[in-house]
DNA sequence: TTATAGTACTTTGCATAGCATGGTACTATT
DNA sequence: AATAGTACCATGCTATGCAAAGTACTATAA
């Protein structure tokens, strides 16, 4: 048995609504999410990052804007659009139900 | 955009955890365990969760018992063996881990 | 100039798990 | 015999996280 991939799993699905909450504060480009998502003990590399970006500005729940960098090549900087906002809102109910319903399934909650 | 799609992705994962907590606690058969989870607003279907209980007792975290049923076929009674018993204390730490991970990303918790 | 290192974005292919769908088998009712 | 309800099982699809390799820009060192 893998705890590992065990691991992997109960993540999948939560990265967007994770990344759309991070760049509703403000915008931020791939590799500060990835730092601010490991700070957090939630693994993440950039062949994940990349194209979960890609596919959230795609569906138009997030934009970008290019900005030179001093010491490296330029970064694209995400922000959430009004769509991605009222999209997210849904994610803050589905996650409040989901740890609701796994606490009451093993008997944290009222069970 | 797909929310019911986000949603399916965000209890990936987390049905083992649901499950192997529910036997720990007492056995059951498949079709008890949906109706559980369906109350408890996870939504689950055959198709996801027969395979998933085969593959945790080929793993040694489960094993079951035959039991004739009176109106009806005979009935598969799942129960958590030791490892699996060991396994759900780990996946416990990971649930946790999670939810303060997620809760400290989106705003929730000390930010 | 050339080489190396650091940063940032991109792409490809694989493994996994949930799900839709259809099927088998047993019992009870009509 | 036919239908309905319950319970278990198998197949194929899809989406996502991930490993790995690649591209491109800047700074530093030889």
């Amino acid at each position: 048995m893998n705890l590992e991939n065990t691991k992997a799993q109960m993540r999948k699905g939560i990265l967007e609504y994770c990344i759309l909450s991070m760049l509703s504060d403000k915008e931020a480009y791939a590799s500060e999410l990835i730092r601010a998502l490991k700070e957090a003990k939630l693994l993440v590399v950039e062949g994940t990052i990349y194209p979960l970006l890609t596919r959230l500005k795609n569906e138009g729940l997030l934009t970008y804007r290019w900005e030179e960098s001093t010491g490296g090549p330029p970064r694209k900087y995400y922000l959430v659009t009004p769509l991605g906002s009222k999209f997210l809102t849904e994610l803050d109910n589905t996650w409040n139900d989901l740890v609701g319903s796994v606490n009451k399934l093993t008997g944290k909650g009222q069970g």
